[in-house]
DNA sequence: TTGAAAGCGTTACCAT
DNA sequence: ATGGTAACGCTTTCAA
């Protein structure tokens, strides 16, 4: 490998001369910048970026940290790392993925050597560890999801209200007026993220607004069945389910609702509102809010550039929704006219017959 | 961040007595190393990453290449450089994932500025760009594929030959004689990923030797179907099916044949060769011999760690298969006796009938 | 057993 | 417009 002092040689210039011929850092007679540029390219020069990075304190690295248990899934974990990978090469970044059976020790090593110039949190829950390395470190770093107390960080997140907004208005603008929310097991809404009591939340608050009877239910991940009979017994005559649930649920309450002579959407509509999609794998089967990691990863990995600039990045950056359409949304039933056909307080023997 | 002199004055030795102390390259007495490492702890001292680098010409960084196309299986993308990552953290590396749009000038700039130790290499073709970089680079690189000319290479990958021996002997052992092979759509083989062309030709060499059968068909991803009409078209009365082909083929496979009223394995065996498994998320359903990332990537980075602590390794080293059966494979179908249900010269539509 | 000092290859400041 | 050179923080050789 050249080093510097080749081409500085080679150009018949001083080392600095180089170095700002190729930086651009101060002018250069463009006469001895070509013949600088010549000598390196002939010497097949490239700055060695471990010299570089010391000199300059800058290592143009950005490493990924998220928990990898045993059970963790690898799908989503790499679906989210791939795509701040690819953001940040966009800006000339690189990215070393923490992949410590501690997360925070990863983090925490990151952080004591100097690993990087910033950092992307992944899989971020309510009371995360992290966050205290985040405040007492220096190196910045922009957490994807949001923590209980967001003070002093930068966070991305989905705007997951918004999003159950848009779903409802979808649903009002469909004729439906009693909608049911499927959310998180208790379980899991005490140790996960903030982010399913904000859905829920906003959706209580938005179908009192707009006028619309409303339920929430939070089945344990068997129990989808169980979920849909509340909600015939508790609101009859209900037309649209919102899903902000576990996978299990998720994947079996198309089934579930078939067996009991419910069809989608000519019966119910359903709504899938900030759930993760499983990418090209097997994305959910129905309408909805999804999210998408390639939607919060390039503005993480932009606000992550603008912090390592020096530049002063709000707490928390909301991003907007989208919704897409598969077809499980449908004009709402008239309940009167065929209440048999609608989650009604029916048991799903009776129904069935 | 406190730096190796704050730590020697600290502890009121020199800067080299504390790196050694720390090091263990040589014997300190251990009166001063144990002040030497409590100061240390004392100001949360931890080498500075890219000095040690620079100093030591190691980065203990091992960089991972792969092309990323348009129909790239971004699962089994992610399955390998995930388990590639976490083997190399294993040995003490830190794994930096290189997605430039273009693979080679990525792994060139890699190279070109000493970023890593040692490098990966995925989803190798047959006449893979990135080989004569390998060859003219300095940094240690392994293959986890076969390019055509392993020349002064390392390269790991499942031995693709043996198992499809495996997969065909087995199968003759249960009295098949008349077998298909549905590969990969000619946009992947035209691209030359090599080990499609390997088991492709290794079914039609071992299958000539024992005397079976043997037809190629090599579907879109949506042409699960018309694999089926060409096979029962071209050679009727098929009665096992060898599975080297993409996801979603396969996947389409099992209900196409039981729309046919083909039922797996009383009247069709299925097999698949060197294919993926999704891991956690959703394992083959199929009898056979997995290209499990498990498998070689975890050999790969111990090479790898070999080669860049200066050992000779092979050119080619390759994984014994392992035959993995969950009840797809059966005994042949006697097809004189019930054309009818094998993969017979008829339509869809009156198999069906 | 320890210390001093010469690199490692850049960047960037201070001169000219 | 260009050159000299002191950092950057560490490893490792050479001396003592």
């Amino acid at each position: 490998m050249a080093t510097i002092a080749d081409v500085a040689r080679e150009a018949g210039v001083s080392i600095s001369t180089v170095s700002y011929a190729l930086s651009g850092k101060r002018s250069i007679k463009s006469e001895t910048r070509e013949r600088v540029l010549a000598a390196a390219a002939r010497l097949r020069y490239a700055p060695d970026a471990y010299a570089r990075t010391l000199a300059s304190r800058r290592s143009h690295i950005v490493a990924v940290t998220a928990p990898l248990h045993p059970d963790t899934d690898h799908y989503a974990h790499m679906a989210f790392a791939m795509e701040v990978t690819m953001a940040a090469r966009a800006s000339g970044y690189d990215t070393l993925l923490l992949v410590d059976d501690d997360a925070y020790a990863g983090m925490d090593r990151a952080e004591e050597t100097s690993l990087s110039d910033g950092m992307i949190v992944l899989d971020v829950s309510a009371h995360d560890e992290r966050v205290e390395l985040a405040r007492k470190g220096s190196t910045p770093t922009v957490f994807i999801g949001l923590p209980e107390d967001t003070e002093g960080l930068t966070c991305v997140d989905l705007d997951f209200e918004a999003g159950m907004r848009l779903a409802i208005d979808e649903l009002v603008a469909q004729g439906h007026s009693r909608m049911a929310l499927v959310t998180q097991p208790p379980s899991v809404l005490k140790r996960e993220s903030n982010y399913p009591l904000r859905v829920r939340a906003e959706f209580e608050r938005h179908c009192a607004a707009r006028g619309v009877d409303a339920i929430v239910v939070a089945p344990e991940p068997d129990g989808a069945s169980a979920a849909l009979d509340e909600i015939a017994a508790q609101q009859p005559g209900t037309t649209a389910l919102l899903l902000n649930t576990v996978s299990a649920v998720a994947q079996s309450i198309g089934p579930e609702l078939a067996s009991r002579g419910i069809s989608i959407p000519a019966d119910v509509s359903v709504v899938a509102v900030g759930m993760t999609p499983m990418a090209d794998r097997a994305p959910l089967p129905f309408d909805g809010i999804p999210l998408d990691p390639r939607l919060t990863c390039p503005v993480a990995v932009d606000l992550l550039v603008a912090r390592m600039a020096g530049a002063e990045i709000p707490e928390v950056t909301l991003v907007a929704p989208v919704f897409e359409s598969r077809g499980t949304v449908g004009p709402a039933r008239d309940v009167a006219a065929d209440a048999a056909r609608t989650l009604a307080a029916a048991s799903p023997r009776e129904v069935a017959e």
